[in-house]
DNA sequence: GTCTATAATTTGATAGAC
DNA sequence: GTCTATCAAATTATAGAC
Protein backbone atom coordinates (compact mmCIF):
# COMPACT_ATOMS: atom_id res chain seq x y z
CA UNK A 1 0.00 0.00 0.00
CA UNK A 2 1.93 2.94 -1.08
CA UNK A 3 1.54 6.46 -1.61
CA UNK A 4 -0.58 6.54 -4.48
CA UNK A 5 -2.57 3.81 -3.20
CA UNK A 6 -3.92 5.65 0.15
CA UNK A 7 -4.66 9.04 -2.18
CA UNK A 8 -7.02 7.40 -4.01
CA UNK A 9 -8.69 5.60 -0.83
CA UNK A 10 -8.28 9.12 0.69
CA UNK A 11 -10.27 10.76 -2.61
CA UNK A 12 -12.71 7.19 -2.78
CA UNK A 13 -13.64 8.01 0.63
CA UNK A 14 -14.66 11.70 0.08
CA UNK A 15 -16.39 11.24 -3.16
CA UNK A 16 -18.28 8.40 -1.15
CA UNK A 17 -19.48 10.33 1.94
CA UNK A 18 -20.36 13.02 -0.34
CA UNK A 19 -22.39 11.22 -3.16
CA UNK A 20 -22.53 7.30 -2.09
CA UNK A 21 -21.24 4.31 -3.97
CA UNK A 22 -23.24 5.49 -7.53
CA UNK A 23 -21.63 9.09 -6.83
CA UNK A 24 -18.38 8.95 -8.36
CA UNK A 25 -16.12 7.19 -11.16
CA UNK A 26 -12.83 6.32 -11.49
CA UNK A 27 -12.16 9.14 -13.53
CA UNK A 28 -12.92 11.22 -10.56
CA UNK A 29 -10.67 10.05 -8.51
CA UNK A 30 -7.94 9.91 -11.07
CA UNK A 31 -8.19 13.64 -11.40
CA UNK A 32 -8.25 14.04 -7.58
CA UNK A 33 -5.05 12.38 -7.35
CA UNK A 34 -3.52 13.73 -10.30
CA UNK A 35 -3.16 10.34 -12.45
CA UNK A 36 -4.91 8.49 -15.13
CA UNK A 37 -7.95 6.02 -14.53
CA UNK A 38 -6.05 3.07 -15.77
CA UNK A 39 -3.65 3.78 -12.50
CA UNK A 40 -6.39 3.53 -10.27
CA UNK A 41 -7.19 0.14 -12.05
CA UNK A 42 -3.76 -0.79 -11.03
CA UNK A 43 -3.80 -0.19 -7.67
CA UNK A 44 -7.67 -1.44 -7.26
CA UNK A 45 -8.67 -3.43 -10.15
CA UNK A 46 -12.75 -2.91 -9.55
CA UNK A 47 -14.86 -0.35 -8.29
CA UNK A 48 -16.55 -2.52 -5.62
CA UNK A 49 -13.29 -3.82 -3.98
CA UNK A 50 -11.63 -0.16 -3.78
CA UNK A 51 -15.09 0.19 -1.99
CA UNK A 52 -15.00 -2.51 0.13
CA UNK A 53 -11.09 -1.73 1.37
CA UNK A 54 -12.21 2.11 1.78
CA UNK A 55 -14.99 0.51 4.09
CA UNK A 56 -13.17 -1.60 5.95
CA UNK A 57 -10.16 1.18 6.48
CA UNK A 58 -12.95 3.46 8.02
CA UNK A 59 -14.15 0.88 10.41
CA UNK A 60 -11.14 0.04 11.90
CA UNK A 61 -9.80 3.48 11.66
CA UNK A 62 -13.40 4.71 13.66
CA UNK A 63 -13.21 1.76 16.31
CA UNK A 64 -9.55 2.40 16.78
CA UNK A 65 -9.88 5.98 17.73
CA UNK A 66 -12.63 5.31 20.04
CA UNK A 67 -11.07 2.51 21.47
CA UNK A 68 -8.32 5.35 21.99
CA UNK A 69 -10.28 7.58 23.36
CA UNK A 70 -12.01 5.13 26.17
CA UNK A 71 -8.60 4.09 26.77
CA UNK A 72 -7.69 7.36 27.98
CA UNK A 73 -10.49 7.56 30.92
CA UNK A 74 -12.94 8.81 28.08
CA UNK A 75 -16.67 8.73 28.13
CA UNK A 76 -17.80 5.67 26.06
CA UNK A 77 -21.01 7.38 24.37
CA UNK A 78 -18.80 10.77 24.11
CA UNK A 79 -16.27 8.82 22.13
CA UNK A 80 -18.59 7.62 19.58
CA UNK A 81 -19.67 11.46 19.35
CA UNK A 82 -16.78 12.68 19.06
CA UNK A 83 -16.01 10.01 15.82
CA UNK A 84 -18.82 11.75 13.79
CA UNK A 85 -18.01 15.14 14.83
CA UNK A 86 -14.75 14.81 12.89
CA UNK A 87 -16.42 14.10 9.79
CA UNK A 88 -18.75 16.82 10.21
CA UNK A 89 -15.88 19.11 11.27
CA UNK A 90 -13.51 18.36 8.50
CA UNK A 91 -16.13 18.72 5.38
CA UNK A 92 -19.40 18.45 6.62
CA UNK A 93 -20.06 15.09 5.20
CA UNK A 94 -22.13 12.04 5.58
CA UNK A 95 -20.93 8.59 7.48
CA UNK A 96 -19.48 6.39 5.16
CA UNK A 97 -21.10 3.38 6.11
CA UNK A 98 -24.05 5.51 6.75
CA UNK A 99 -24.33 6.56 2.67
CA UNK A 100 -23.58 3.08 1.79
CA UNK A 101 -26.04 1.37 4.75
CA UNK A 102 -28.78 3.61 3.33
CA UNK A 103 -28.49 2.93 0.08
CA UNK A 104 -27.49 -0.56 0.85
CA UNK A 105 -30.38 -2.12 -1.95
CA UNK A 106 -27.60 -1.44 -5.14
CA UNK A 107 -24.92 -2.44 -3.47
CA UNK A 108 -22.08 -5.11 -4.33
CA UNK A 109 -22.20 -7.77 -2.00
CA UNK A 110 -18.68 -7.45 -0.95
CA UNK A 111 -19.14 -3.50 -0.03
CA UNK A 112 -22.55 -4.28 1.88
CA UNK A 113 -20.96 -6.64 4.01
CA UNK A 114 -18.55 -4.01 5.11
CA UNK A 115 -20.72 -1.25 5.14
CA UNK A 116 -22.83 -3.90 7.29
CA UNK A 117 -19.99 -4.95 9.44
CA UNK A 118 -19.34 -1.09 11.04
CA UNK A 119 -22.45 -1.70 13.05
CA UNK A 120 -22.59 -5.14 14.07
CA UNK A 121 -18.63 -4.65 15.21
CA UNK A 122 -20.09 -1.02 16.18
CA UNK A 123 -22.51 -2.46 18.62
CA UNK A 124 -20.54 -5.48 19.81
CA UNK A 125 -18.29 -2.98 21.15
CA UNK A 126 -20.30 -1.03 22.97
CA UNK A 127 -21.84 -3.83 24.34
CA UNK A 128 -18.25 -4.81 25.11
CA UNK A 129 -18.31 -1.18 27.20
CA UNK A 130 -21.11 -2.08 29.33
CA UNK A 131 -24.09 -1.36 27.38
CA UNK A 132 -27.28 -3.03 26.61
CA UNK A 133 -28.12 -4.47 23.32
CA UNK A 134 -31.12 -1.98 23.00
CA UNK A 135 -29.06 0.83 24.20
CA UNK A 136 -26.22 0.30 22.19
CA UNK A 137 -28.89 0.33 18.70
CA UNK A 138 -30.18 3.64 20.51
CA UNK A 139 -26.52 5.40 20.45
CA UNK A 140 -25.88 4.38 16.98
CA UNK A 141 -29.45 5.15 15.69
CA UNK A 142 -28.85 8.36 16.82
CA UNK A 143 -25.53 9.55 16.02
CA UNK A 144 -26.59 8.35 12.59
CA UNK A 145 -30.08 10.27 11.96
CA UNK A 146 -28.32 12.84 13.66
CA UNK A 147 -25.47 13.45 11.20
CA UNK A 148 -28.13 12.88 8.36
CA UNK A 149 -30.22 15.69 9.21
CA UNK A 150 -27.40 17.68 9.81
CA UNK A 151 -26.00 17.06 6.22
CA UNK A 152 -29.40 17.22 4.66
CA UNK A 153 -30.37 20.57 6.34
CA UNK A 154 -26.41 21.58 5.82
CA UNK A 155 -26.58 22.62 9.83
CA UNK A 156 -23.49 21.17 11.62
CA UNK A 157 -25.23 22.83 14.63
CA UNK A 158 -28.45 20.12 14.23
CA UNK A 159 -26.48 17.56 14.80
CA UNK A 160 -25.49 19.13 18.35
CA UNK A 161 -29.15 19.50 19.39
CA UNK A 162 -30.47 16.07 17.70
CA UNK A 163 -27.38 14.05 19.88
CA UNK A 164 -29.26 15.99 22.90
CA UNK A 165 -31.60 12.45 23.23
CA UNK A 166 -28.76 10.53 24.45
CA UNK A 167 -27.62 12.85 27.41
CA UNK A 168 -31.11 12.27 29.13
CA UNK A 169 -31.14 9.04 28.54
CA UNK A 170 -28.29 7.60 30.08
CA UNK A 171 -28.38 3.80 29.53
CA UNK B 1 -51.31 13.29 -14.53
CA UNK B 2 -52.06 9.75 -15.91
CA UNK B 3 -51.61 6.07 -14.92
CA UNK B 4 -48.50 5.82 -16.46
CA UNK B 5 -47.11 8.70 -15.08
CA UNK B 6 -47.60 7.72 -11.64
CA UNK B 7 -46.53 3.82 -12.52
CA UNK B 8 -43.20 6.09 -13.14
CA UNK B 9 -43.41 7.92 -10.10
CA UNK B 10 -44.40 4.34 -7.99
CA UNK B 11 -41.20 2.79 -9.51
CA UNK B 12 -38.96 5.71 -9.33
CA UNK B 13 -39.81 5.70 -5.96
CA UNK B 14 -39.02 2.42 -4.51
CA UNK B 15 -35.43 2.60 -6.63
CA UNK B 16 -34.99 5.61 -4.85
CA UNK B 17 -35.42 4.47 -1.54
CA UNK B 18 -33.38 1.15 -2.50
CA UNK B 19 -30.35 2.80 -4.16
CA UNK B 20 -30.94 6.68 -4.13
CA UNK B 21 -30.98 9.11 -7.08
CA UNK B 22 -27.98 7.34 -8.74
CA UNK B 23 -29.44 3.98 -8.53
CA UNK B 24 -31.73 3.91 -11.08
CA UNK B 25 -31.54 5.19 -14.75
CA UNK B 26 -34.63 5.40 -17.05
CA UNK B 27 -34.38 2.18 -18.73
CA UNK B 28 -35.23 0.64 -15.17
CA UNK B 29 -38.14 2.68 -14.69
CA UNK B 30 -39.42 1.95 -17.94
CA UNK B 31 -38.80 -2.10 -17.51
CA UNK B 32 -40.70 -1.66 -14.56
CA UNK B 33 -43.58 -0.15 -16.06
CA UNK B 34 -43.84 -2.23 -19.27
CA UNK B 35 -43.23 0.97 -21.70
CA UNK B 36 -39.72 2.70 -23.60
CA UNK B 37 -37.52 4.67 -22.18
CA UNK B 38 -38.66 7.31 -24.73
CA UNK B 39 -41.98 7.27 -23.05
CA UNK B 40 -40.76 8.00 -19.27
CA UNK B 41 -39.13 10.87 -21.12
CA UNK B 42 -42.36 12.26 -22.96
CA UNK B 43 -43.77 12.26 -19.10
CA UNK B 44 -40.47 13.46 -17.19
CA UNK B 45 -38.72 15.45 -19.33
CA UNK B 46 -35.44 15.37 -16.95
CA UNK B 47 -34.29 12.91 -14.61
CA UNK B 48 -33.79 15.83 -11.81
CA UNK B 49 -37.64 16.47 -12.31
CA UNK B 50 -38.90 13.39 -12.05
CA UNK B 51 -37.08 12.91 -8.82
CA UNK B 52 -38.09 16.46 -7.73
CA UNK B 53 -41.97 15.85 -8.13
CA UNK B 54 -41.29 11.99 -6.47
CA UNK B 55 -39.61 13.65 -3.48
CA UNK B 56 -42.39 16.26 -3.22
CA UNK B 57 -45.37 13.65 -3.57
CA UNK B 58 -43.33 11.98 -1.20
CA UNK B 59 -43.52 14.61 1.52
CA UNK B 60 -46.76 15.98 0.73
CA UNK B 61 -48.11 12.28 1.38
CA UNK B 62 -46.28 11.76 4.75
CA UNK B 63 -47.28 14.75 6.26
CA UNK B 64 -50.77 14.79 5.18
CA UNK B 65 -51.13 10.78 6.79
CA UNK B 66 -49.40 12.42 9.74
CA UNK B 67 -51.62 15.06 10.08
CA UNK B 68 -54.87 12.55 9.55
CA UNK B 69 -53.59 10.28 12.42
CA UNK B 70 -53.54 13.47 14.45
CA UNK B 71 -56.53 14.87 13.77
CA UNK B 72 -57.93 11.26 14.57
CA UNK B 73 -56.58 12.12 18.30
CA UNK B 74 -53.12 10.15 17.64
CA UNK B 75 -49.91 10.90 19.79
CA UNK B 76 -47.65 13.02 17.50
CA UNK B 77 -45.13 10.89 17.36
CA UNK B 78 -46.41 7.92 17.43
CA UNK B 79 -48.13 9.27 13.90
CA UNK B 80 -44.40 10.22 12.83
CA UNK B 81 -43.43 6.53 13.71
CA UNK B 82 -46.44 5.17 12.06
CA UNK B 83 -45.02 6.70 9.08
CA UNK B 84 -41.51 5.21 8.87
CA UNK B 85 -43.47 1.99 10.22
CA UNK B 86 -44.99 1.70 6.70
CA UNK B 87 -42.33 2.03 4.56
CA UNK B 88 -39.98 -0.59 6.57
CA UNK B 89 -43.70 -2.95 6.54
CA UNK B 90 -43.74 -2.35 2.71
CA UNK B 91 -40.33 -3.06 1.13
CA UNK B 92 -37.81 -2.94 3.99
CA UNK B 93 -36.33 0.16 1.92
CA UNK B 94 -35.36 3.19 3.18
CA UNK B 95 -37.30 6.98 3.87
CA UNK B 96 -36.84 7.96 0.57
CA UNK B 97 -35.82 11.83 1.57
CA UNK B 98 -33.52 10.21 4.41
CA UNK B 99 -31.55 8.12 1.12
CA UNK B 100 -31.65 11.36 -0.94
CA UNK B 101 -30.75 13.64 2.21
CA UNK B 102 -27.63 11.20 3.19
CA UNK B 103 -25.77 11.48 -0.46
CA UNK B 104 -27.24 15.49 -0.46
CA UNK B 105 -23.52 15.89 -2.30
CA UNK B 106 -24.18 15.17 -5.54
CA UNK B 107 -27.68 15.49 -5.70
CA UNK B 108 -29.02 17.98 -8.46
CA UNK B 109 -30.29 21.52 -6.87
CA UNK B 110 -33.83 20.87 -7.29
CA UNK B 111 -33.89 17.40 -6.30
CA UNK B 112 -32.04 18.34 -2.83
CA UNK B 113 -34.25 21.30 -2.49
CA UNK B 114 -37.15 18.76 -1.73
CA UNK B 115 -35.20 16.70 0.14
CA UNK B 116 -34.42 19.66 2.36
CA UNK B 117 -37.93 20.57 2.14
CA UNK B 118 -39.62 17.22 4.07
CA UNK B 119 -36.93 18.08 6.63
CA UNK B 120 -37.66 21.50 7.15
CA UNK B 121 -41.61 20.79 6.80
CA UNK B 122 -41.61 18.07 9.39
CA UNK B 123 -39.59 19.65 12.16
CA UNK B 124 -42.52 22.67 11.25
CA UNK B 125 -45.26 20.41 11.95
CA UNK B 126 -43.60 19.11 14.92
CA UNK B 127 -43.63 22.68 15.98
CA UNK B 128 -46.91 23.36 15.14
CA UNK B 129 -47.80 20.56 17.72
CA UNK B 130 -46.63 21.73 20.31
CA UNK B 131 -42.85 19.94 20.04
CA UNK B 132 -39.72 22.59 20.95
CA UNK B 133 -37.45 22.89 17.95
CA UNK B 134 -34.77 20.89 19.52
CA UNK B 135 -37.27 17.92 20.40
CA UNK B 136 -38.67 17.85 17.06
CA UNK B 137 -34.96 17.56 15.37
CA UNK B 138 -34.54 14.29 18.20
CA UNK B 139 -37.83 12.73 16.57
CA UNK B 140 -36.78 13.12 13.58
CA UNK B 141 -33.00 11.88 13.65
CA UNK B 142 -33.85 9.02 15.79
CA UNK B 143 -36.51 8.02 13.18
CA UNK B 144 -34.04 8.62 9.88
CA UNK B 145 -30.94 6.73 12.43
CA UNK B 146 -33.52 3.89 13.13
CA UNK B 147 -35.12 3.10 9.65
CA UNK B 148 -30.87 3.53 8.22
CA UNK B 149 -29.82 0.90 10.77
CA UNK B 150 -32.42 -1.08 9.97
CA UNK B 151 -31.99 -1.40 6.32
CA UNK B 152 -28.12 -1.68 7.05
CA UNK B 153 -28.57 -4.15 9.17
CA UNK B 154 -31.64 -5.95 6.88
CA UNK B 155 -32.91 -6.15 10.70
CA UNK B 156 -36.57 -4.30 10.93
CA UNK B 157 -36.62 -5.08 15.01
CA UNK B 158 -34.14 -3.04 15.14
CA UNK B 159 -35.88 -0.16 13.97
CA UNK B 160 -38.01 -0.96 17.06
CA UNK B 161 -35.38 -1.05 19.64
CA UNK B 162 -33.67 2.13 18.43
CA UNK B 163 -36.69 4.28 18.56
CA UNK B 164 -37.46 3.08 22.28
CA UNK B 165 -35.07 6.43 23.00
CA UNK B 166 -37.92 8.30 22.45
CA UNK B 167 -40.14 6.88 24.77
CA UNK B 168 -37.89 6.89 27.78
CA UNK B 169 -37.62 11.31 27.07
CA UNK B 170 -40.79 12.41 26.58
CA UNK B 171 -40.32 16.27 25.13
C1' DG C 1 3.66 2.29 -11.86
C1' DT C 2 1.91 5.18 -15.17
C1' DC C 3 0.64 6.04 -19.56
C1' DT C 4 -2.27 5.89 -24.36
C1' DA C 5 -5.73 3.76 -26.57
C1' DT C 6 -9.73 1.38 -26.80
C1' DA C 7 -13.38 -2.09 -26.05
C1' DA C 8 -18.07 -2.93 -24.38
C1' DT C 9 -21.87 -1.21 -22.07
C1' DT C 10 -24.89 2.12 -20.08
C1' DT C 11 -26.56 6.57 -19.52
C1' DG C 12 -29.69 10.86 -20.23
C1' DA C 13 -31.80 12.74 -23.84
C1' DT C 14 -33.85 13.85 -28.72
C1' DA C 15 -36.08 13.28 -33.53
C1' DG C 16 -39.64 11.74 -35.91
C1' DA C 17 -43.03 7.96 -37.44
C1' DC C 18 -47.44 6.16 -36.04
C1' DG D 1 -48.79 8.63 -25.86
C1' DT D 2 -45.85 5.22 -27.34
C1' DC D 3 -42.74 3.56 -30.33
C1' DT D 4 -37.93 2.83 -33.14
C1' DA D 5 -33.74 4.63 -33.83
C1' DT D 6 -30.12 7.12 -32.57
C1' DC D 7 -26.75 10.44 -30.49
C1' DA D 8 -23.12 12.08 -27.47
C1' DA D 9 -21.15 11.33 -23.37
C1' DA D 10 -19.74 8.65 -19.53
C1' DT D 11 -18.87 4.28 -17.35
C1' DT D 12 -15.98 0.05 -15.83
C1' DA D 13 -12.39 -2.35 -17.39
C1' DT D 14 -8.39 -4.26 -20.29
C1' DA D 15 -4.12 -4.50 -23.50
C1' DG D 16 0.19 -3.19 -24.21
C1' DA D 17 4.02 0.43 -24.68
C1' DC D 18 7.29 2.82 -21.80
Amino acid sequence: MNETAQAIMDAAEARIRSGGYMGFSFRDLAADVGVKSASVHYHFPTKELLAAAVARRYRERFLAEVDRDIAAGGDLVAAWKAGFLRAIDSDGGMCLCGVLGAAAGILPHVVRSEAREFFEAGLAQMRANGLSSVRALQVLAVLEGAILIAVALNSPAAFEDATGVLDATPG
